[in-house]
DNA sequence: TTGAGACCCACGAAATCCCATGATACACCG
DNA sequence: CGGTGTATCATGGGATTTCGTGGGTCTCAA
């Protein structure tokens, strides 16, 4: 059960776009979708991820490159410029604290931490979501029940679901 | 065919990220996590760490290596030019004086000396969190019990603690 | 002697690597 | 236009290595 058509090719070595739907195994391996793999690889050139929790209240992960973080080092220093105030090491703290580096074996899988799936509320399944410079991984059913879902990404998922003879409802419930 | 050796291109490898929880034993040692280590030796070949007191009055330690150390002293410059203020040497003598070389043996640990558990108020265990360019030794009870700190790390060192079986508030408090 | 520090070895658990499989998309060729 | 072969992908399981940790020994100094 794999390639669904998850977006055209095309401009996708650059940025995440697009959706993926993958299983976790019994040892919590996580197959990557080979897009976002394939932009991960373009952009910081090892077999690395930073997996972190999800910001502003969503209950999900975020997954990001080395550039990324680079950037968001870079914001940090604009905003505190090189002042030694405890904000500012509060704020590094959890910009990189708070993120683990996982590394992609060779058949393109990552290993969740248990800490990372309860934060996350993940299960047995993970929805992908390419968010531009970043991308997301949800509990496949909570990302459907979010209130205030767009219609046609709750079309997109069930409809993932539905292919592989998922529930419309989670199991974990 | 890039024959370029790939600098900064693995994340782990570079910098540090993420966080660990690891215990001091009966003679006061402390394995450093490895990733941590990794970065190390990257960046300064040695086995070697510096590790000092907090900045900004942070109850914490902070360990580095010997090309950050560079980098706060060109901080320290741009601050205070070269002046003769009194202000600069104390700063001067706290960041550099104050940080002391620890050797990490085969088994990746290093010895904490008493002083610098007691300025740290570590006890059993020690909170690894990674700062980009360097990282912090935390008391896992003191980081949890920092005001202000944002919901999701508490919520993971909570989550690291109850998966070791570790108590949610401190022995040492 | 006693206590501290460095070095060495040992062990269990966990992470990582390696190979295998089914199944699909794509390319090639009749 | 249809059939076939090949590369790619997601997934499974076993084997191997690493990691964190405990404990012992030896040396040097007080």
């Amino acid at each position: 059960m794999s390639a669904i058509p998850q977006q055209g090719s095309g401009v996708s070595a650059s940025n995440y776009f697009g959706y993926g739907l993958n299983a976790v195994d019994a040892k919590s391996r996580l197959s990557v979708p080979a897009n976002f793999r394939d932009v991960l690889t373009a952009k910081s050139g090892g077999k690395q991820v930073l997996v972190g929790p999800g910001h502003a209240g969503r209950r999900c992960l975020m997954a990001f490159d080395a550039q990324y973080a680079e950037r968001l080092r870079a914001g940090l220093e604009t905003r505190h410029g090189d002042s030694v105030t405890p904000e500012a090491y509060a704020e590094r703290a959890y910009l990189f604290g708070s993120a683990q580096p996982h590394s992609i074996d060779d058949a393109g899988r990552i290993v969740l931490s248990p800490v990372l799936r309860k934060i996350s509320g993940i299960t047995s399944h993970v929805w992908f979501v390419g968010s531009f410079d970043y991308f997301e991984l949800w509990d496949p059913w909570a990302f459907k029940a979010q209130a205030g879902l767009p219609e046609l990404q709750r079309i997109q998922i069930e409809a993932e679901l539905e292919l592989r003879g998922l529930p419309a409802a989670g199991p974990g419930a």
